[in-house]
DNA sequence: TTCGTTAGCGCAAATTTATGCAATAACGGT
DNA sequence: ACCGTTATTGCATAAATTTGCGCTAACGAA
């Protein structure tokens, strides 16, 4: 039982349809602890609706996303989407050169997300961004 | 004459070669003062070399990216580049409903980039960060 | 200046993600 | 339970970016 029952309320109560499809994504999304490839989604899905089309996993996702119901994590060359749990909210490093993904709270980024409000009026969408970098085992390495 | 002859040193000493096709794209993308998509560097640099395949300019534009020569900003699903100047360094706050893109002082996240080196050995590479989010005239647009 | 090594290029194809459109299915109202 | 509206799907295609490979051209050494 993932929390993703609230999520279908949230869809419906916001206009948007529940579809079969969608439902799946966000079992499937839900019941994965880390984050998942639109590409697994989508050959997971097929195993309850062997007719899903990959741009729908897609335009799920984003709708998903939009909603802050996943969260985004873009690994090397591919975006990633784990559930957005509120209870344990946080943001990603990720090394560019072994493509490890570290976690962070967000609360190393409050000051800085408190002043590009107040500053600026921008309010940052830190719950979908990846901070890119070198972790501590790949420092010295040229690899991208 | 923009600052680019530095580029082409370094490349050198880097090992790397100077072709005709990186030369043009360093110098296109230097007399620019802006970021510039891929495409369009790519169309400006067929006027000089006719026969310059994309490729080539993906290539090259990620290779000056890992040498630090050119800086990497997202706007909505494409990728935007321009040249690196050690003496404006900035940030990227691009709004996801109108695409708007604000410069940011590094300053605001100087504090934040140091602990994230000091408690986790992780060197973020914020000169091709883009912070995503609502700039304050698209606050209440749902559009993404 | 010529030569040999090999990095870089063009080309073709693959990956990843997004989009236009006609047919279908969700769901509120009857 | 049926109907009508219209959001959503599947399909086809486009757009953006990356990659494999064999040929070419850069450039240090002779």
């Amino acid at each position: 039982m993932s929390g993703h029952e609230s999520a279908v309320t949230l869809l419906r109560s916001e206009g948007y349809r529940m579809t079969p499809q969608r439902l799946s994504v966000l079992e499937i999304i839900a019941s994965r602890t880390g984050h998942i490839g639109a590409d697994e989604v989508w050959n997971r899905a097929k195993e309850y609706h062997p007719y899903v089309d990959l741009a729908t996993i897609y335009r799920t996702l984003q709708l998903l996303k939009s909603l802050g119901v996943v969260t985004e994590v873009v690994i090397g060359n591919k975006l990633h989407f784990e559930l957005a749990d509120q209870h344990n909210r946080h943001n990603h490093m990720v090394c560019s050169a072994c493509e490890t993904v570290q976690t962070l709270s967000p609360d190393y980024l409050d000051e800085f997300s408190r002043r590009l409000e107040q500053e600026f009026g921008f309010i940052p969408d830190l719950d979908n961004l990846t901070i890119g970098g070198k972790c501590s085992k790949c420092q010295s390495s040229t690899m991208d």
